[in-house]
DNA sequence: TTGTACGCGTTATCAT
DNA sequence: ATGATAACGCGTACAA
């Protein structure tokens, strides 16, 4: 592989020649600019970017560190965030945790070791030891979607989960349903606790009450959810409509529902969070709870450009976005939501 | 940030042994180990990869250059992808073409300034000028689901579509149905054009005409393949089945179905490809035709750290799989395929 | 068992 | 406008 001593040999001049035009410095002549282009285009020459970071001691690299990519949620998320990073020559080094606070802890360790300029974290646990090591290296770094407690001085970008939950069980107590089960995240992460929060918040304020037998830990997984629902659905008070904390866990109660006989809506509403591709399905239609992923994607980008920049900015950045309720079929509603 | 340097001088040391010790080098008395070891800890020391790389000729780290992260079939292969490479202690690159050979070409630009230690391409076109860099570069590099044409010494692991396609129309046939319309992937790419050649030779083979009124272009996008269908549904000599080149497609075409007043299977059976997680909920059940995912995504990153360490493999690495028909609801088979 | 010294490819500084 | 040189942090050959 050439590098710029190569080139500067072919060119006839200096390496610290090359380094100018690569870099498009002033104080070239032309027709050595051109010369030196030439020989660069001629031999297949990269600028080596280890060698640059060392230097510069900027890597141009951002670590995206993800609970799950398979999630759609966090898969539009990814696209975005790679454009972005793309347009501003940033490369992104993906890590998917599986939410294990192990791998997590691993990534950290090689995202730091790679010097990444930044991180971004889609991924937290609401108590998280993993992530002290980031704080400790000073390196920018912001929370995206989840964030953790306890932790007053630590950048975020989240949506507003209990009221996107309160407005989903608002909807359906306007729609009629007294007896509102929910199959919930975990509480060790900030949505999940902050979703049942929301749940709790919306039962006190109509008067309903909370009955613990239909509050079921869905655990942000689809077997679970999907567990969590046929008990729900075989209890001989059975609820007639079922919230679930992510839209994932909404499928999973739609497929149990749909395979013990029963019909949404009518014997069963569903609402889910989240609003990923797939809920607007004609074959699903499901009532979700919207967040403008693109924008808490691009705030959490920029925020982190300008950290990374220094340039002035409020900190910490903790930017908590308003939900929508998206009104489809599933919740029974007469008037879903106009599409745009 | 501390250097070996601070290391070495905490611990007392020179900077060769820090070396040693980050290196689990022999020839380090045991005493010596655990006080460098102890230096590192309370410094928060963490080996810079710029200057490893440098020295060493290896970054451990590859790009994997896909079309679109937010399909689930590649979603899915990401998370695999990424989790093996991380077992192996390479890190992953991502980026997201779109199918845009601009695009990839900046990426492919990018990754060789990183000197990545390798290349995973899952979004190359039939004809693909943009990757000549990398053939050039030397870099061993493997292509994924999809391959080019004319490039008899690129490594590649893909699917036998054309047998995959063969298979969904065989079955189609099976069940009764004469007049099949096919929503296909474009030309320039290898699985658009193997599928459709499938589909062409399964027609041939069961003596059934080929009717260009019913092989519409999908272009492998949403909005695309619903067009189609709506164009298919409404047709006065409508199919009674409609083949999808892949799920996400189908999925499109389910929705137009759907929206159109009409049944499936009942009015109009539909098969995809590639078997996608949500292709199996409930809401859905659509038959299409699967590849071993995981198996694929394992062999390409297996082959590749092969060619990195130049282990002995018999090279070009040319693998084709062999593809399997999951019979669910929406061709109206009586005999969905066992669960395991 | 440990230390010294050089070089990896680049950029920034200083000289010419 | 251009060139020489040091420095970034590490690994390694060689010396001790």
């Amino acid at each position: 592989m050439p590098t710029i001593k190569d080139i500067a040999k072919r060119a006839g001049v200096s390496g610290a020649t090359v380094s100018r035009v690569i870099n498009n410095l002033p104080n070239v002549k032309p027709e050595t600019r051109e010369k030196v282009q030439k020989s660069i285009d001629e031999m297949q020459y990269y600028p080596n970017s280890l060698a640059r970071g060392m230097r510069s001691k900027k890597t141009n690299s951002i670590g995206l560190v993800l609970a799950d990519i398979t999630n759609p949620f966090y898969a539009e998320t990814a696209k975005t965030i790679i454009e972005l990073a793309g347009r501003h020559d940033y490369s992104i080094i993906l890590c998917n945790t599986n939410n294990d606070l192990n791998e997590q802890h691993k990534y950290i360790d090689v995202l730091l070791q790679r010097k990444v300029d930044g991180f971004i974290f889609a991924s937290v646990h609401c108590k998280d030891p993993s992530l002290d090591p980031v704080i400790a290296s000073k390196v920018p770094c912001i929370l995206y979607n989840r964030r953790m407690l306890q932790n007053d001085h630590i950048n975020y970008v989240v949506l507003d989960n209990e009221l996107g939950a309160y407005m989903a069980v608002e909807h359906l107590y306007n729609l009629g349903h007294r007896r509102i089960a929910l199959v919930r995240g975990p509480n060790t992460f900030s949505t999940g606790r902050e979703r049942f929060n929301g749940y709790l918040k919306a039962l006190k304020s109509f008067g309903l009450k909370y009955d613990e037998k239909i509050v079921l830990q869905g655990k942000y997984s689809e077997k679970q959810s999907y567990d969590a629902a046929i008990k729900l659905i075989s209890s001989k008070d059975r609820p007639t409509a079922i919230f679930a904390s992510n839209d994932l866990m909404a499928l999973s109660v739609l497929e149990a529902v749909i395979s013990s006989g029963l019909r949404v809506p009518e014997d069963i509403a569903v609402v889910g969070f989240d609003d990923i591709e797939i809920a607007s399905h004609s074959a699903i239609q499901l009532t979700t709870i919207s967040q403008n992923r693109n924008m808490m994607a691009e705030i959490a980008l920029d925020s982190l450009r300008k950290m990374i920049n220094k340039e002035s900015l409020q900190l910490p950045v903790q930017v908590v976005l308003k939900p929508m309720l998206t009104v489809r079929k599933t919740c029974g509603s007469k008037n879903p939501t106009s599409r745009n």
